[in-house]
DNA sequence: CTGAAAGCGCTTACAG
DNA sequence: CTGAAAGCGCTTACAG
């Protein structure tokens, strides 16, 4: 009996009479085994509390058992601000890897990390999730090296036309869409969007152009002087909103791109002594905790987080396994709240 | 040259006609290496981009390189709803794990679950980060399974006398001293306490004493029949406070155990009628994102998370290097909104 | 300063 | 159904 250390396959297998490989296959649940040797190793096993030596078994097999997640922090914010939004998405990010009886690794990284060679090569992961918001024109090039590289991941994200390697995300033009009707529907009709709605925040840019084309068959369109850059940060809300102000353009409702952003800019609003939604009527994106906190409660798109961390691993899984798996796009839903509860007049 | 496959310590080796255990020291920095055929070696490897593979390294140094990280979700809520507390820690928990080149394998746990001996001994990490709030009577019992297992851990927590292991935790007490120094100073004088005080919930136990002390002091007491108990959750902390506004005792301040428990009531409060704070005071614990956003925005105390978070690594790493180490109360501060914004009468 | 040798604990053909 | 043998890619004494 070895005293210090952990037993080891070899150890169980002095104990119950057969050789190494046998244990090996019996605690696989090889069929070969005879079912009462098994039982007889099983047993011996579960005495000695052992488990397989991950390290041993990864490099016999080439694999790791292990997937990475990559959560990409907002560089403009110094301190650890991940956006609330992902913390569901990591709960069910990592009960679906335990179901696949996978190890996630996780890190926080900054997008001008050089994370994109690291995970794959030392094999300490078989994949690689990215979650986070940034610059998609900054990250596309890293995209591209991974699947040079042959590295296997997905992506929470817009799906786009042409984009490298496979992205799950949520039908961000639906949902811009169903705040476009929803506005209109009150009756606002000069609808003001913060949020950088360009190439390199395609999310955005999609949520807009979902809210465009359900204003233009109200007949009622965007005003690009009432659009106005902002990143998912508290902070870059209000200093959007409040740029907003300055320029002077009536407005009667705002789309902000994110929940965060439509909070610092209520907060905006409120100091500049507007009332919501009497005199500007708010509606996010997300659905954050916060969203049902503020005053009033703000009105907001809802994205399925706990389908997304499922999809997110099991098309993971597919790619590791080598089998096909393509991009998706979630549905999304709107929950009305008091920020845009006027009387309806449209 | 090795076309497919990722490169090896032999690969190199060839390339630069050394040996492969020259490149293994070049690798690590070893100083007995030559430094001309080390740079040569270096160059090499970046090359082709070489990378350590971890199970190879791992298996032979009998180590993992990697530490765990197991969250346990309050076993009430079905859904996965982590304490947004705890998201910042996460942040300097793998910010510190980076710093210390260890991986960080994190891992949603039930209480329940058999989780306490599987990391260790399969290999896979070599240390346990425990975080999370239950019951701690179930915890202790596993707890002393991991110390006599030897399995190296630090934990969230209370610190308390005769613990099995080591924690980190905030100074609860006079995180509830503040609060009771704090609520005597603007004239409550019948404080309720909402959260479960037993040796169930350690961290509201201290927080209780310490707020029990500070009242006394100005010579008043806590009051049992305005203490109800909650776990930290929102539901939980509505509940609680209709179950105190049901018993009927006057009140005029309320201590919440968290941010969580404290929302739940403030909402339980409004519906009722009640106006805060000149009804009743509210205080919190926490200083979630959400604390800010309530209407009134919350008194609360604020944990220093983030360096919680380094020093749960650096404690661990102390430890899994056999080094000594020992648990930390860390200092807590009030910060006071209006939710506490009653006109000075003490 | 460098190399030949051993071995970490598994898994997987290959025989029998 | 089972065992002897090889080998995954490293690190670490041990010689020289």
């Amino acid at each position: 009996m070895t005293i210090k250390g952990k037993p080891t396959s070899l150890d169980i297998a002095h104990r119950a009479g057969v050789s190494q490989p046998t244990v090996s296959r019996a605690l696989r649940g090889h069929p070969s085994v005879n079912p009462e040797t098994r039982d007889r190793i099983l047993a011996i096993a579960r005495e000695l509390n052992y488990k397989v030596d991950k390290n041993a078994s990864n490099l016999r097999r080439q694999q790791s058992g292990t997937l990475a997640l990559l959560l990409f922090e907002d560089p403009t914010t110094d301190q650890s601000h991940i956006n609330p939004f992902f913390l569901p998405m990591l709960g069910s990010i990592t009960r679906a890897c335990a179901r696949h009886g996978q190890d996630l690794l996780i890190s926080f990284q900054q997008l001008s990390d050089d994370w994109h060679a690291d995970y794959g090569d030392s094999h300490k992961a078989d994949g690689l999730i990215l979650l986070g918001y940034g610059d998609y024109l900054a990250y596309q090039g890293k995209l591209r090296t991974l699947v040079e590289q042959g590295t296997q991941f997905v992506r929470w994200g817009a799906v786009l036309p042409d984009q490298p390697g496979i992205s799950i995300g949520c039908d961000n033009a639906n949902g811009g869409a169903l705040v476009g009707e929803h506005l209109a529907g009150i009756g606002c009709r000069r609808i003001a969007f913060l949020g950088d709605a360009s190439s390199r925040y395609p999310e955005f840019l999609d949520r807009y152009r979902g809210c465009e084309a359900a204003l233009s068959a109200h007949g009622l369109a965007m005003d690009p002087r009432l659009q106005v850059d902002a990143e998912s940060a508290e902070g870059s809300g209000h200093a959007a909103a409040t740029e907003l102000l300055r320029r002077g353009h009536p407005f009667d409702a705002v789309f902000a791109a994110s929940d965060l952003i439509a909070i610092g800019a209520m907060q905006a609003f409120s100091a500049a002594g507007l009332r919501i939604p009497d005199d500007v009527a708010v509606v996010g994106f997300d659905d954050i905790p916060a969203a049902r906190m503020t005053t009033p409660a703000l009105t907001t798109v809802v994205q399925d987080t706990l389908t997304a961390g499922e999809l997110l691993v099991d098309t993971l899984m597919h790619l590791v396994h080598g089998e096909p798996a393509e991009s998706l796009r979630l549905p999304t839903t709107l929950v009305v709240r008091d920020s845009t509860a006027k009387a309806r007049a449209g």
